[in-house]
This record gives C-alpha cells, sequence and structure tokens, in this order.
DNA sequence: ATTCGGGTTTGACAGATGTCAAGCAGGGAT
DNA sequence: ATCCCTGCTTGACATCTGTCAAACCCGAAT
C-alpha cells in the first residue's frame, strides 16, 4: 500500500513549477524544456487534472455568509457555506473543491450514494490522501443513472488517493430476518462494524418523491413510497425516510435495509451535507431539524426557500 | 476576536468565483459585472492577494523525491522535501507554500528568526487560520537587515491569519542572574510557558560566521564568535551554537539567552526546519544530527552537499 | 521490409490576458 | 466655488495562452 508509488509525472512536475513557482512563462519553460510551447501547455493540463497544481477557493469570502451563518445559528451547525445558484455546475464544482477541506486528516468517512453524491464525486479534485478511509454506508442497488452504489465511494476514494472500504451487500432485502442473517456474516458484520467507528460522513439529502434515487433505484416501490408520503415523508436520508422533523419514519422498510442506521449516523462527530435547489429545501430543512448535518453545503436557492422555515429568530444581527 | 469580520471584499469575490469556478472568461465576468475587463483583472489579482483564491503546488512529485527520501531515511525525519535549487526566489516560494500545510490544526507554532524565517515570512500566502497561535521563540534583537525580530512572528501570525505572541525581551543580556530575574516576570514567564507547549516550531539552520543573522544582530560578538567558531560550532538554531554533531555548545552565552532553550525546542513535535543552500550545508547536517527537525525543507543544493555526510547506507534502493 | 494504428508533438491561428498611460470621480483644502 | 490630489477605472496594445488539424514517432502486425 505504500511500495507502489504512482509513478511521479516527472515532466508535468518540471513544468508546473517552472510555470506556477518561478513565474515564467509558457515559453520560457518550453525553451528550458527543449519542448514546444503546446507541449508545454499540455504538461501543464495534465499537473493541473493529476492534482499536482490545485486552485483552491476560500468560500467564506463568497458574499452569501450572511445567509449561511443564518443557517448555521438557526440549525445549530458548525459550519454552513451557501453558494450562488446562478450556475448550478459551479456550485457543484465549488462544493467538490471544498469537501475534501472538510474531512479531517486520518478520518473514516463514510459515504452515501445518490445522484448528489454521484456528481459531487465526479468533480472532487484529485488529491494524495492515503491517510482516508471511504466507506459506503448504505448497501448497493442497481441504478438506473449510470451509476452503481459502489462507483460512488469507489470514485470518491479514487479521487481523494484513498483506501475504500465497500459494503458487499444489497441496500434493501424482502425479509427483515434475512438482513439480521447477513449482518451475522463475517464479512459484512465487519464493515457494519467500520461503520459505526467513522469519523466523518458525507451524504445528501432526497426527495420523497418518484424521481427519487431510492425510488428509481428500486430500494422503495412505488406503494412504499406513496405510504410513507402519505404519513409525512419530507425526504431521505441515507436510504431512510424521515420526517418533517427529521425523526426516521417506521414502515414497510423497518429492518429491510442493509446500511447505516439513522441512529448510528447521528453518532458520527462530522457530518457533512451537501444539497442544492429550491425543491429540495423542505427535505434539507427536515433533515437540519433532525440534527443530521454538522457541516452543510448548500446554494442560496435552496437557503432562500428554507429562510421562512427558520426554526427561531432569522436575524437578530445589528444594522 | 470574532466579531471583526475583514470586510469580505465582495466584488472581488464574486469576480473570482465567476472566473475560477464558472470559468467564464475575463471578458464575460466583466460583462456581468458591468465593469470592464481590465477592471476585472484587478479584481482577480486581489482575490488572489488576499488569499481567497489559491494555487497549491504538491511538492511530493516535484522529481527530487528520491533525494527527500534519502534524506528522511537517513536522518530519521518524517518528511523531507528537496527544491529545485536553480531559482533561488522559487524555492522560497514554494516553501512558504508548503509550510502552512506542515502546521496541524489548531496549533501553537513557535517561530525563531534570521533571515530565512523572516524572507519565507514574505512569501507566505495569505490565510485565514484562527486556530493557530504564533509564538516568538527568541528575544528580540534591532537588525541590520531591515526586519526586526517581532516582525518574523507578527508578520507570519498576519500571513496566516493567526493570533501572535510576541517575547517582549531583549535575545541576550548581559548577565545570566537578570535574565533569571526578567524570566521570573510574569509578563515574560507567561510567554516562556507558552513555549513549553508549543505543538510546532518553525526555524532556520543559521551559520557560525561572521555573516550569521546572531553575529550580525549583535546577540554574538566577534570575540564570541571566534570562541565558538574554534571550540567547532557547525551553526547556529534557535540563537544557540551547535557543534557538529548538533549539540548545544556552553560557552560565554550560557545563561544569558532568552528564548526557548534547545531541549525545550526539542521536547516539541513536529519541528519544521526551512534551510537553503549549499553553504549551509555542514550546518543544516549538524542540526539534523542533533535531531533538531522532523521536517525538512530544503533545495537541491544543500541535499547534494549534505549528501556526502550521510551518517549511514546513503542508497540501498534497488536497481 | 512495409504498412498500419495509437498516441504524442508541433505549428499556426484565434482568442484571452496583462499592462500601462490617460481619464475620471470623489473628497479635502484653499 | 475651485483646485488639487489620490486612487480607481478604462481603452488600446503587446503578449501570452488554448486549440486543433497535420505531422511525427514508435511498436505491432503483415
Amino acid at each position: 500500500m505504500d511500495g507502489l508509488e504512482p509513478a511521479l509525472p516527472g515532466p508535468a512536475a518540471r513544468a508546473a513549477y517552472l510555470y506556477h513557482v518561478s513565474e515564467l512563462s509558457q515559453a520560457e519553460v518550453a525553451a528550458r524544456l527543449g519542448v514546444s510551447r503546446a507541449t508545454v501547455h499540455n504538461l501543464l493540463r495534465e499537473a493541473r487534472e493529476t492534482g499536482l497544481v490545485r486552485v483552491s477557493f476560500d468560500p467564506h469570502l463568497l458574499g452569501r455568509a450572511d445567509q449561511a451563518r443564518d443557517l448555521a445559528t438557526a440549525y445549530g451547525l458548525e459550519q454552513a457555506v451557501v453558494l450562488p445558484s446562478d450556475d448550478p455546475e459551479a456550485a457543484l464544482r465549488a462544493a467538490a473543491g471544498m469537501v475534501p477541506e472538510l474531512v479531517p486528516q486520518g478520518a473514516t468517512l463514510g459515504v452515501a450514494w445518490g445522484e448528489t453524491v454521484y456528481r459531487l464525486a465526479q468533480r472532487l479534485p484529485q488529491m494524495r490522501r492515503p491517510d482516508l478511509t471511504i466507506v459506503q454506508m448504505v448497501g448497493s442497488m442497481a441504478s438506473p443513472y449510470g451509476f452503481n452504489a459502489e462507483d460512488c465511494s469507489t470514485l470518491i476514494a479514487a479521487r481523494l488517493g484513498a483506501a475504500c472500504v465497500n459494503l458487499h451487500a444489497p441496500a434493501v432485502l424482502s425479509d427483515p430476518s434475512l438482513v439480521a442473517r447477513l449482518a451475522r456474516e463475517p464479512i459484512i458484520a465487519r464493515q457494519l462494524d467500520t461503520l459505526a467507528r467513522c469519523d466523518a460522513a458525507l451524504f445528501a439529502v432526497g426527495l420523497a418523491s418518484r424521481e427519487s434515487h431510492i425510488v428509481q433505484s428500486g430500494v422503495a416501490d412505488l406503494d412504499t413510497l406513496a405510504d410513507y408520503h402519505g404519513r409525512g415523508a419530507a425526504g431521505v436520508v441515507a436510504g431512510r425516510f424521515i420526517d418533517g422533523e427529521g425523526r426516521p419514519m417506521s414502515g414497510s422498510l423497518d429492518g429491510r435495509l442493509i446500511g447505516i442506521p439513522p441512529e448510528g449516523l447521528l453518532r458520527i462527530p462530522r457530518r457533512i451535507v451537501v444539497t442544492f435547489g429550491a425543491a429540495r429545501a423542505d427535505a434539507l430543512a427536515a433533515a437540519l431539524r433532525g440534527g443530521f448535518a454538522t457541516h452543510l453545503v448548500t446554494d442560496a436557492a435552496a437557503a432562500e426557500a428554507m429562510a421562512p422555515r427558520l426554526p427561531v429568530s432569522p436575524r437578530d444581527a445589528g444594522p
């Protein structure tokens, strides 16, 4: 795990150093390296893509600092970041850029899966953090989106240069007794045990609607959805329905899911939630009320749509 | 300490977001912001200078990885980085870029002073790390270089956005008994106490020659220097002469210096040494032999000049 | 020996960026 | 009211950068 060095990209590193640190122009770098300018350009692109050089962005000074503070105080978050909504793609990239900074040194990071998490994962910067371990928090399902459950954790681990522990089990079974037996299997038990020891978790809040990945991927069928929805389901967190107050709901899925249980999730000390869009504002607000997040990354649209629902005095700041 | 927000540079942040994250061209950003392209360019410069956006550089993949590994194993360092020597200015910038990453979260960082540390400090990226506390490890002296002792710690703290504790005492006094009395003064005692609790230290290795800042600033006069030098002084660490094996030397300065003592320095768990140039190779090697560093940033010139002096088998790596 | 195919490098162009002197706005002094 | 000074903004130019099709290289297959 330490022996296989990832084949250092010598010329790219040299070019990147001369360009970014020595502040030579691409033409000057080309002259020193004895190649063409175009090649230098390609080397620099490579250096960026492999994470050798990185442009990072301080999210705190993004203008929406006031909204972020309001959210953080209202829901007792350690930290909240509100990104501009005008360009969803950019917001996702910005979120991807800051998530790694929210994961502490040496942490074991549990990740859920879903469209948001997957799209975030795709945009994570390439890093080298062998100190991290990524573990899949929710069992797998074949997914209609072109990604499947394992891909989320695997991709995140690959991007972050971290180790990866996948949960080799389906997300849902038809019979609680089978779940119980499976959970006693040593391989699965060990993985569930790792989950209980996570230092951090990364997940999104899903919708309790037929567009939700939990429905699309078949974890819940339409009847199940209708049942939970009829009883007030406000959203989905790590594969579990929650009500408007963020309480995990019981129902026909009880005992049939393989993955971290809500109380286990809540025991993880750092819980990073990434969720965008006004459409998800209600679900997000419910999850926050349930205390699922300690760190939140969202966008202005969601933040504004949540504002009327702030639990207490939204702003008591001075003039 | 938390109330005075540092006046968020709204337009700069907005421009930086649109440019770096949304990946618009400067012209497009200008159109959206209703200003000229040149202004956008200025805003982007400002964003870079204030640390809002930052280009960071992975130092591990810099090509000299083999030399770095040799040094690390030879001297039992946790981490060593060897930068190219062809452009000293660039090496200093690169070092400045990586030093903040070597300082752990929430640490109290002791800093020595001298030309290297000061020049490094000037090139540190602008950050916001209120979790850090910078403390001056060595007493002050009027300095002939245009910087004085306090400037090092103050500048480092300012750059890093950290708190700062300065040592309000001279580096050297004529009489040990006066030092002892001064050290019992509550104000000084408290500061020395903070020093004993540092989580990390940053310093350079100085030369035991008349060019050394320790001589130039008057901590040691020429006679003192001649004495220590005659008895085999190989370098200076945090204001104290060390011999070729890195042992602190006794002499006429005994008991007359105010600042962290060598054994106190060695008790700090993370000791970051930054020293460049073949001329300092001997001094650096001595300091490393004395175990003063856990983390080293140096250049190829110094590394090569040190190579013959490696304590044991320099390279036993494969083909 | 020759051909083929993949990947890399190059040259040239279109477009983006950095620079700088001139222009402009706002505030303080006369 | 006018002037001047300072600091920000602008337009225009010179340079630098990104792109892409054509050229090239090299190993594998015929």
